[in-house]
DNA sequence: AACCATAATTTTGAATGCAAAATTAAGTCA
DNA sequence: TGACTTAATTTTGCATTCAAAATTATGGTT
C-alpha cells in the first residue's frame, strides 16, 4: 500500500510498487486464480522484469494477505474461506462505520452531490441487472464516503481488507432478494449521509456489511457442498 | 562476508520475515530513530545478510507505514506527526472497540483471570511509578483482549497500527494526571470485561483511545513548539 | 570566502549467478 | 503394475554484480 501523504510528492513509481499494483489487479480481476500458484518465472517474462522486484512485490502482497508464501515452495494466491470472511467483514464493518461517522463531519455539499449522482447510476444498473457495473459504482460510493472521512490511514486499511474480499469473482454472486436488500440499504446510506447523521450512517454501514457477510458466507457454503461447477 | 557477527546472523525461517521482525523491534525500541535514514549497508553488516532480503523487508515495512521509501534515495524511519496521530488513533479506537465487543462473546473464565492478574500487576507498576513496566503490561492486557476476540485479521490490523504509534519512545510520556485517568479507565475496562458487557467495554476502549490521542497530541505539540531538548 | 561547475565516491535499483530445496522423471525390483 | 529409490530438472532463496542516480568532494572563478 502506498504511504499516507504521498499525494504531494511527485514520485516516479518504483518497479516493485508498480508490480504490487499490477498483481493486485490481476488477483482481484481473477487473472490469478485463488488457490493457484504464482509462477515467478512466467510473471517475470510477462512483465519483462527480473525476479528481484517481482519477489519484493510478492512479499508486500503476502503481508497484505493476498498471497501466501511457503518457504522454499513459492507463492500462492490465497483463497477466500468462510472463516476468513467471518473475520474480515466485521473488521471492515467497524472501519466503514467509522468512515461514515467521520464523513458526516467533513463532507461538502458538492461531494454529497457526487454520491447522489453515483447512487442514481447504481439504481440504474440495478434496473438493468448489470452486475459488473453495479459493483463498480458500489465501490465508488464507498470510496467517496471514505474520501470524505479525510483519513488516509482509514482509507488504506479499508482498501487492504476490501482487496482481500474481492479476490474471488464469484463473491459477486447475488440472489435477487439480496440484491434488492442491498439497494434498500444504500438508499438509507444516502439518506443519512445527506442528513449528515453520523451515528445512523455508521450503524447502517455496519448492518450493510453484516448482511453482505451473511450473504457471502451462504454463497461460499453452498459452493463448498457442491464443489464441481465452472 | 558470510557469518559476520555470529550472534546476529540469522538462520530461522525466511530471512526477510526475520528482518521485518527485527527491524520492527529496532524501530519501536528507538534503536532506529524516527526521521533518520535507514542505512542499508550498515544494517546488512550488522545482520550479516546481503541487501536483497533486507530490501525486501524494507518494502514490507514501508507498506506498513513504518518507513518511507524515496525512489533512488533510500529509506527513512517515518516520524510520528500530529496529523498521523489524529488519523491513526480513531482507527485504532474503532478496532479496539470491536475487539472488546468480540472478546466479551468468546473470552473464557481462565482468560479473564489472566487479564485480572495483569491488571493487578499494572496497578503495582503504577504505584511504583515504573513507566516501562506499566507500558509493557498495558500492552499485554490489550493483547489479551485481542486474543480473546478470536479474530486474527483484527489482531494483525491492530498491531500494525499500534506499531506505528509506538515508534517514538517519547510518546510514552505521561503526566501524573493522565496516568491516573488511564488507570481509572483500565479499572472500568476490567469491570466490563468481567461482566462480559460488550457494548460498554467497546465504548470504554474507544474513550480510552480518544483520551490517549488527546494526551499524545498535547505532548507532540508541546514538543514541536520547544524543539530543542534531549 | 562564496559561488558554481565538474569529477570522484557512495548508494540505490534491478539483473544475474549460484547453491540448496523441491519437484519431476527415470529406473529398479517385488 | 505399482511401490520405492535415485537421478535430472526446475524453482527458490539469497549473494553478487553492474549501471544509473544521488551525494560528496574538488577546483576554478570572482
Amino acid at each position: 500500500m502506498k504511504d499516507a501523504g504521498s499525494q504531494f510528492t511527485i514520485t516516479r513509481k518504483s518497479l516493485h510498487q508498480e508490480l504490487v499494483d499490477r498483481l493486485q489487479v490481476m488477483i482481484i480481476g481473477g487473472e490469478l486464480v485463488p488457490g493457484a500458484k504464482v509462477p515467478e518465472k512466467t510473471l517475470c517474462a510477462t512483465f519483462g522484469v527480473s525476479r528481484t522486484p517481482l519477489r519484493e512485490a510478492l512479499k508486500v502482497l503476502a503481508s497484505d494477505g493476498l498471497v501466501r508464501l511457503e518457504p522454499n515452495r513459492g507463492a500462492w494466491v490465497t483463497t477466500v474461506t468462510v472463516s476468513e470472511v467471518n473475520e474480515v467483514f466485521p473488521v471492515l464493518g467497524a472501519l466503514e462505520a467509522l468512515s461514515g461517522e467521520l464523513a458526516c463531519k467533513s463532507i461538502t455539499d458538492a461531494e454529497i452531490e457526487t454520491v447522489r449522482h453515483l447512487h442514481e447510476e447504481m439504481l440504474q444498473s440495478y434496473e438493468d441487472r448489470d452486475l459488473d457495473r453495479y459493483f463498480a459504482i458500489n465501490q465508488k460510493i464507498h470510496r467517496a464516503i471514505l474520501d470524505a472521512a479525510r483519513n488516509a490511514t482509514l482509507t488504506t486499511s479499508c482498501h487492504a481488507l476490501s482487496f482481500r474480499m474481492q479476490r474471488a469473482r464469484y463473491l459477486a454472486n447475488m440472489t435477487e432478494g439480496r440484491w434488492r436488500t442491498a439497494v434498500q440499504e444504500h438508499e438509507k446510506i444516502l439518506q443519512y449521509l445527506v442528513a449528515r447523521d453520523g451515528p445512523n450512517l455508521a450503524r447502517t454501514l455496519l448492518d450493510h456489511m453484516e448482511s453482505k457477510r451473511v450473504s457471502v458466507v451462504k454463497w461460499l457454503e453452498s459452493r463448498d457442498s457442491m464443489p464441481d461447477s465452472a
